[in-house]
This record gives C-alpha cells, sequence and structure tokens, in this order.
DNA sequence: CGCTTGACGTACA
DNA sequence: TTGTACGCCAAGC
C-alpha cells in the first residue's frame, strides 16, 4: 500500500516512532532505519534524530552502528549504561561496546 | 541566507 | 586489503 502515512512529516518523529517500536532485546542499525524511512544513505540523519531523541525516553541505546558498536554512548551520558541496559536485556555481546547484531537484529517494519 | 557539523554507510583508489 | 573521500538529510551558528 503506499507509502505509510507518514503521520509525521518531520524526519525526527519517524525516527522515534520507528525506534520506539524497537522490541525488547532486539537491536536495530542507523542505517535500517534510514533505509525503511526512504534513503538509506541518510543513516547520519538518524544519528542526528537520536542525539534530540535523547531524553525523550526512547531505547536509543537499542540502535547500533553497522557494526554493532554503541556509537551514541557518549550522549548517555556513560559509556556502560548503554551496554549495561542491553545486557539487561538479554544482548550478547561479542566484545566490549559490541553486540551480537547478528543474533539480536531486528529491522523496522517487521511484527514483533 | 550560507557554511559547518554530525550517535553512518558505501564506493572508489 | 586498507585507507580515504563522498553522499545523505537536517540542525546549529
Amino acid at each position: 500500500m503506499a507509502p505509510p502515512p507518514a503521520r509525521n512529516d518531520d524526519f525526527f518523529d519517524r525516527v522515534f516512532d520507528v525506534v520506539a517500536r524497537i522490541p525488547f532485546g532486539r537491536v536495530t542499525t542507523y542505517g535500517h532505519i534510514a533505509a525503511h524511512l526512504g534513503s538509506k544513505r541518510a543513516a547520519r540523519t538518524v544519528g542526528w534524530a537520536l542525539r534530540a531523541a535523547a531524553g525523550h525516553g526512547l531505547p536509543c541505546h537499542r540502535v547500533v552502528n553497522r557494526y554493532g558498536g554503541l556509537s551514541g554512548h557518549a550522549a548517555f551520558g556513560g559509556p556502560h549504561v548503554m551496554e549495561d541496559l542491553l545486557r539487561s536485556e538479554g544482548v550478547a555481546f561479542v566484545d566490549e561496546a559490541i553486540v551480537d547484531i547478528n543474533a539480536h537484529l531486528w529491522i523496522p517494519g517487521e511484527p514483533v
């Protein structure tokens, strides 16, 4: 159907909606979110939205880069905050600040 | 109004 | 193979 009726004309709100839908114990990447929005190269813009989302109550810690690295851990106020949160959700880590994205990757639009 | 920056990703040399 | 450059979109100054 037609492309999703974006109730949110703003790129930001659209990112918020996607991030807020990330299921528990699951993670996604900036590129996938951007691709879901229409431009897979807009990953940087997604990062901007996430930065603004800091403090909006969104599970930003579930958003990682293409390598599963916690790129935005600095915006959380602590380098181990995101890691601790993800571990609390049962997410596996392949390295410090690196989640096993292959085992927990969730794609926007997929049913929970 | 215009240039720079930014929680990324892909392409090319 | 590794490294560098560019592209995307929006906000900030």
